[in-house]
DNA sequence: TTCTAAATTTGAGTCAATTCAAATTGTGGA
DNA sequence: TCCACAATTTGAATTGACTCAAATTTAGAA
């Protein structure tokens, strides 16, 4: 039996994600008692401790699931991207977009993001840093494929470009996600509008 | 004596911020106790209650007064900025940049965003979240100001362009608190790169 | 198989934020 | 001035996240 003990925590680690999952988008983050979460897990509440280091955590943790699924579909549109640059970029941040809110409601996204601020050197806090800087990474690539396929001028800085329309369709989802009246539909139109002069701009 | 009840209300409020900022500064957000707050302040801990939704409202409510600072600081820029667009948006971020961490350490900034994000319908959260749009507007009435002077092109976006450049300002600020080793420096080296491109394009 | 030590789990106890019913204080009218 | 009522304050009690010393479980050596 070559690891009970790595088996086990698998097993467990599992059950307090799938148990914290639920109540969460049953009672909410505030609502959902770690007691409550153990009990589900059928573990103790030191044990959860034991695998994060906080509430916030378990949260990050989730999240990152649901962001490793949002840089897999960026993946496709980056390898067969629609060839005009205002519809390619488009294409990508709206997959991001549409992708996000799948799983998680508004209000965890909030408090995955607040966490990830509040506790950068967390071990979920460095996660989340690090699927941002993957996204951000991805919108690079995405630009840097047009400018391969000819429609994005070569002598831009395509990495300054590409961080810079992720980072500004980032500040715009958090302000999608603070508000909870607003529909993706006006989020989306935002992000076109903020990125026209820049799209111009950059095109071939 | 009109009023007494209101010169009470501000008196006792301003008894809590003082003593919150004393705190927070010296313990820590995390290290600061509401008693010990309420103790100083000569105020029942309800009586904080009374004032503020919780413990990151009187944070929030602090970096308020800070943000006010920076706006008027701001105003002043756009007044007479350089003649040079690069230049005179390298001016107004960096100006934002330097008065961020006058009275604020990157932990208090941390918490206050974390707080932000995760309650954006308290009273604070709003206030916070106006101020960050006022700062955009800010930013967005600079590029309107240098397309009065002929420095920038009149047929651009210029709301679209000013958000932008805000928001990505924003995120990169947001990195810069996140990671306690990061310099002054840096983040405007950062931002300065960043913007280059787009700057370009805008240029009359 | 048996035993020891290291790894892991356990849950009662601690700690600090937050609440709320009772007590106090300010206001405006008689 | 005095009173009744509304607004505000108070702090003991509640709540729920988090800790840590004792108990349990696994690994692997003999």
């Amino acid at each position: 039996m070559a690891g009970l003990r790595a088996k086990n925590r698998i097993d467990r680690n599992s059950r307090i994600v799938e148990a914290a999952s639920d109540l969460f988008r049953k009672e909410g983050y505030e609502g959902a008692r770690i007691e409550e979460i153990a009990a589900r897990a059928e573990v103790s509440v030191g044990t959860i401790y034991n695998y994060y280091r906080n509430k916030g955590d378990i949260l990050v943790a989730i999240v990152s699931l649901e962001v490793h699924e949002v840089l897999a579909a960026g993946q496709k549109i980056i390898q067969k991207p629609p060839r005009n640059v205002e519809r390619a970029i488009d294409a990508l941040l709206a997959s991001y977009i549409e992708h996000s809110l799948v799983y998680l409601s508004k209000e965890m996204w909030r408090q995955a993001m607040a966490t990830s601020t509040q506790q950068p050197d967390s071990p979920f806090g460095k996660t989340y840093t690090a699927l941002d800087r993957d996204l951000a990474d991805q919108t690079c690539a995405l630009i840097a494929k047009l400018q391969e396929l000819g429609l994005v001028r070569r002598d831009i800085d395509g990495r300054g470009v590409g961080e810079m329309i992720f980072n500004s369709m980032n500040m715009m989802f958090i302000e999608f996600i603070k508000r909870e009246d607003m529909a993706m539909r006006e989020l989306r139109a935002n992000i076109r509008r903020q990125n026209r002069t820049l799209v111009k701009a950059i095109s071939a």
